[in-house]
DNA sequence: CTGGTAACCTGGCCGC
DNA sequence: TGCGGCCAGGTTACCA
């Protein structure tokens, strides 16, 4: 679920309640979720110092501290922020509990274990590692940039959209969406794209990822046309009314309209 | 380079 | 009520 959407709403809600706070405690309860370092030490070098400012790339959340280190956090499919006052509020799942001077807790969220923490030196050192593209909702991950990296590939758009190397922070629910609203079969090889098709792929992606921050961190609720409100089994197409249909792409379930999304046309496509 | 599969982990849901 | 089985999600490892 956590896509960059959601991470930069992440982003907003770490910056109100964490940015500019002395960190009086850090607690792992679980270490499996801590990478890169020794919970204890994660624990020790944490508290104490402060929270200066955040960083969003793909799906991934830095928050850099007035030490040395950068807090780095991925939430896997299920992970969250939760921010509350009184210690016996904690929510279930929490994996770390930072506890800041001031009083109130930022617990890290994440019943299924997927995803980590870390302390790191870098944000580009990792954004490296992890060979990450750029990220998609960055200004300087432009049309140019997008049509570079997507037009001369042979794999599907699908996952092609999905893979971080490529650009980070789409996965497989926005980037159904980001098909559905331009109006291509998942299927679709990257190469046989036209000009036109390339274009609307990279609008309805800028356009899908920012309207899903809008919501996330503002109000109200998806627009109308969108496949995300109506992407389950059996459900109708929000524009035409054709059966949804699913597919497994790249390991992963597919949701598209067979009537919008018409099948690429060629042999073996 | 490409793509297919499975594993990691665990809660939720379906069917029996 | 309980249980097995499957699914979800992002990432990574492994194999063809």
């Amino acid at each position: 679920m956590p896509e960059l959407p959601e991470v930069a709403s992440f982003e907003k809600y770490f910056e109100k309640y964490a940015i500019g706070r002395k960190i009086a405690s850090a607690q792992v309860k679980d270490s499996r979720i801590i990478r890169g370092l020794p919970a204890g030490r994660f624990e020790g070098e944490l508290s104490g110092r402060r929270f200066v400012s955040t960083r969003l790339h793909g799906k991934y959340l830095f928050a850099a501290t007035d030490g040395e280190r950068w807090l780095v956090m991925h939430f896997g499919m299920t992970g969250y922020l939760q921010y509350f006052e009184k210690p016996e509020d904690n929510p279930k799942y929490d994996r770390v509990l930072i506890g800041f001077q001031q009083g109130g807790y930022l617990s890290y969220v994440n019943p299924r274990m997927l995803g980590w923490i870390g302390l790191i030196e870098s944000p580009d050192e990792l954004i490296r590692q992890k060979g990450l593209g750029p990220s998609a909702q960055d200004s300087r991950f432009d049309y140019r940039e997008f049509r570079k990296i997507f037009s001369g590939r042979k794999e599907r758009i699908k996952p092609a959209l999905m893979n971080q190397g490529l650009a980070a922070g789409i996965g497989n629910i926005y980037s159904d969406e980001i098909l559905f609203q331009a109006r291509i079969h998942p299927m679709t090889r990257a190469n046989s794209l036209n000009e036109k098709e390339l274009k609307s792929i990279f609008h309805h992606l800028k356009k899908v990822l920012q309207t899903a921050i809008d919501r996330n961190t503002g109000t109200g609720s998806l627009p109308e046309q969108y496949l995300l409100r109506e992407r389950r089994k059996g459900a109708a197409c929000p524009v035409c009314g054709t059966r949804l249909e699913t597919a497994k792409i790249g390991g992963r379930t597919s949701y598209f309209c067979p009537n919008c999304q018409k099948e690429p046309t060629g042999p073996k496509a």
